[in-house]
DNA sequence: TCAGAATGTTGACACTGAAAACATTCTAGG
DNA sequence: CCTAGAATGTTTTCAGTGTCAACATTCTGA
């Protein structure tokens, strides 16, 4: 059915415009993201991409929910049995999805999308990548290591901090830090997570 | 000299530009701001703003650095003996203004600006923000209530955690906290404070 | 006084997002 | 199989943008 004579129809504009666009801001930024770029990029008509996005708005709501939905699938990458060690690990992780897709985290927590709330997707899928820290808060406070607040005040302030820092590295507020770049992010994280603890020794002796 | 029959000349372009620009930005926000919007404003044709800024970006450079240099006055806005308490109150502050001035907080923080390392008025406006919240944390040093750190460990995980709430307060990322938002950052930024000192207990009885 | 610097203007170019009107192709119901 | 209508695509157009070049006016100091 889809042979190599030039067609009529395209065959998938939105996912080519999806993909197309990933690509760009991850080259160009999300700041020059043009629709019509994009159109070039997959070979349709300057408006096209309207016949399957509402407007440019819908569009980068689309790839900031993509975003999201990573982020939700985030686990700890080195599991520790200590809650409290995997919650600082899950905010490594999450930091670096962060540096790993700069422009497509800006997109998501910046203001570059209008109306945020007007797309439920869009509050849904962050609001699950924010369960994530949420959830590994929540073991930790089962395993009674964390003082004695609502989960989702530590949780929030978890989140916080992680946003804080993710954000500063992406826009190189940190680029003058010496040495190991891992070891001053994960300082950082542990330091809020300190906050949370009964006994911050046990991470004092870590 | 300046009478009140149409002149030539304008007077104060630039000044002008940038008073049109923050209530601009006020109504509109940052990213709708346009340089032809600004000239109409102001009563000059679309070009004038090229005489006096070099173009688009270094106009909101300007905008950026007005932004950091009141940053960089804030004071406790209840002084403390306690210099932890004192330090809370700065990050208080420095939220606050964030909230007051949310356009120009993204504006300085996000990444509308392009190649911000090109200016150093900008770099050294933004260091000099920085220092507001970093002598704080040495004055809590010196009075020995803090952990045994670099004095830029704390002081940096204190503005990444006071940014992180800024940025979300203002992108009203805590639109569903119910109770007193006063007492809500407050908290958070005490949780990240916290972190840092030896004995929180005393922050938990207070 | 008067030349040159400073400041202003008009007009143009190459972009952009978006709508309207029209063309082609696909697809489901007879 | 045929065909109407839905999907998808295109061209054209408008209004808006940042920015440049060429030209006009005004200010200022030697």
């Amino acid at each position: 059915m889809s042979d190599n004579k030039t067609q009529y129809h395209h065959g998938d504009v939105p996912s080519a415009l999806l993909q197309a666009a990933l690509l760009r801001i991850k080259n160009e930024g999300v700041e020059k993201l043009s629709l019509r770029a994009l159109a070039r990029d997959i070979g349709v008509s300057q408006t096209a991409p309207y016949r399957h996005f509402k407007d440019k708005n819908q569009l980068l709501v689309v790839l900031a929910c993509k975003g999201f939905r990573e982020l939700a699938c985030l686990k700890a990458q080195q599991p520790s049995p200590l809650a409290f060690m995997a919650l600082i690990e899950v905010g490594m992780s999450y930091i670096y999805f962060a540096m790993e897709h700069p422009e497509q985290y800006k997109l998501m927590f910046g203001s570059k999308i209008k109306h945020r709330r007007d797309y439920p997707e869009l509050m849904e899928s962050g609001g699950a990548a924010f369960q994530v820290i949420s959830s590994y808060v929540v073991k930790g406070m089962e395993a009674g290591v964390f003082i004695d607040k609502e989960p989702e005040v530590l949780a929030r302030s978890c989140w916080t901090t992680v946003h804080g820092i993710a954000s500063l590295s992406i826009d190189d507020y940190f680029e003058h830090i010496t040495g190991n770049f891992d070891d001053f992010l994960r300082e950082q994280v542990s330091l809020c997570i300190r906050g949370f603890m009964k006994e911050p020794g046990l991470l004092d002796k870590q």
